[in-house]
Formats: structure tokens, sequence, C-alpha cells
DNA sequence: TTTGATCTACGAAATAAATCGTAGTATTTT
DNA sequence: AAAATACTACGATTTATTTCGTAGATCAAA
């Protein structure tokens, strides 16, 4: 599957939260933080199921959509790109320039250290 | 200063790496991976000055570039986007997200660690 | 049952990004 | 010094993305 543009993000950050929403669900939530029309968010999420990157119940009037694929898979690529377009690959100081900009919370690291006790054990 | 587009990420990847470098040797390093035209590489290039996010020496009648911005602030200003966008602005699962794709070798596992204590004596 | 609100569909325009050909000069090779 | 090669400049085209108006159908309210 390809790449998500960036409006797209925004409509699919907006469904995998709500799991299943109609057009004007995400339309109003898209519209607090952005100015845009109705039709431009139905265009978009037409698109996007023409696309396949959506599902669609058209069983009544109002359409109801939600994402085909799961956020997490699709972090799994974003975070790839970004991996090597601009990291030169290295994992380590995407993580570290991701942790320096929002700090974690006192639980947050102990997660995240467990996370690397495990890796460390796979390692061997 | 905007968002570098994917190609033009490319291109500065490329210019971080070399310092500084002519439109020849970039297009050189581009082709490796990507079928593309000298002229392409060139207006790219071309426009990117225009838009001052690259220096021009045009010295000599082969002009030599070099990025404007540096590669931390480019990868900051991408994370904070990343994780914004798709990440609901947990900078713990992105970092997860990226050290699960590329295993960290015991040295970098070392200097995340390191720099989990830093943050946390910050903390306090 | 007319009026108004709410939906979908869809064409088309506006904008942004990427590609490339051609022209004109300078430089190097033969 | 002629021919081939290497550069820049730049217009124009192509492709991708986003935006939006209008039409027609359905539903709800007056």
């Amino acid at each position: 599957m390809s790449k998500p543009t960036e409006s797209e993000l925004e409509i699919l950050s907006i469904l995998w939260e709500l799991k299943d929403a109609s057009v004007r669900q995400v339309h109003e939530r898209l519209a607090e933080t952005k100015e845009t029309g109705y039709t431009t968010t139905l265009k978009m999420m037409q698109l996007m199921h023409a696309k396949g990157m959506l599902l669609r119940d058209e069983e009544n009037r109002t359409h109801r959509y939600r994402p085909v694929v799961h956020q997490g898979e699709t972090q799994k690529s974003l975070v790839k790109n970004l991996l090597s377009i601009a990291f030169g690959g290295s994992s380590t100081s995407l993580a570290m320039q991701a942790l320096g900009q929002e700090k974690p919370s006192k639980e947050e690291l102990k997660e995240i250290r467990a996370f690397l006790d495990q890796l460390e054990k796979e390692n061997r």
C-alpha cells in the first residue's frame, strides 16, 4: 500500500481513534484545527475509499468509513521511511531525537528501559 | 523554514554528507538509486536555492551548493511533525517503533540508556 | 406536502511537486 | 579551431494533491 499523504494521514488519525465514522464526524474533527469545507473532506474520503485505504459501509444513507490499515503498520512504514531518508538508517538517533522532543514520564521511561532489555535479550 | 519535500530531502541528505557539492556530484549519487535526468536534479537544486534552502557558490562555472539548515534541525522538525500526525504526540511509541525496526548495537543500547538517565536526572 | 437540512457523486479548478527539453556559453579534447 | 562535452537558465509539461461548487436524492420539520 502506498504511503498516505499528509491530508490522508489527518483523516486516518481520526478514524483510528473513532474506529468507524461518518464523513460528518470526521469533518467536524478536522474543522477544529483546520479551515476546510465539508465537500473537501467528503471527496478526500471518497478518494481514499477508491484507493482502497478505507472501507465503506453503505447500508445507510450516511455512509460509515473505517481504515483498512492499522495504525501500527502505517507507523511502521512511516518510521522506516523517515529512518532511511533523514536519519541514515540510525534508529538510535531517531529515537533520541524523539525522546528529546517530548520528554517521557517516569512510567514511560520504565517502559522504554524494559523494551531495551528485551531487545538486548533477543540479541544473544 | 518550510518542510522539505521528499525529493528535497533526498538532495539534502546527500549534501549533509558531502558538506558541499556540485549538481553533477549530487546527481550521480541520486542516480545510483533512482532513475532521473540531470536537468531534473539541476532544476531541483536551483529551486531549493531560490527558496533559500541551499547556498550557492558561483565563483566557478560549476556552482557548488550546500545546505542552509543543518541535519539536526531538519530531523527535529520532521520528528515533531511525525509525532503529532501519526503518533498522537507519544515520543515513547515513536522511539520504540524505531528501535524495533532497526535493532541497535550493544554500544547504541548503552548510549540510549545513558540518554534516558540524563533525561531522568533533568526531570527533577 | 412544501421547505430546509443533509447526503452522495462528480467534474473541474487551483495548487504543489517533479520532470525534462532546448538554448546559450564556457571548457576540454581532438 | 572545430567538435564534443559539461554547465546553467528557464519555460513548459506532466503528475499528484487538495479544494470546492453544483446537482440530485433522501430525510426531517414545519
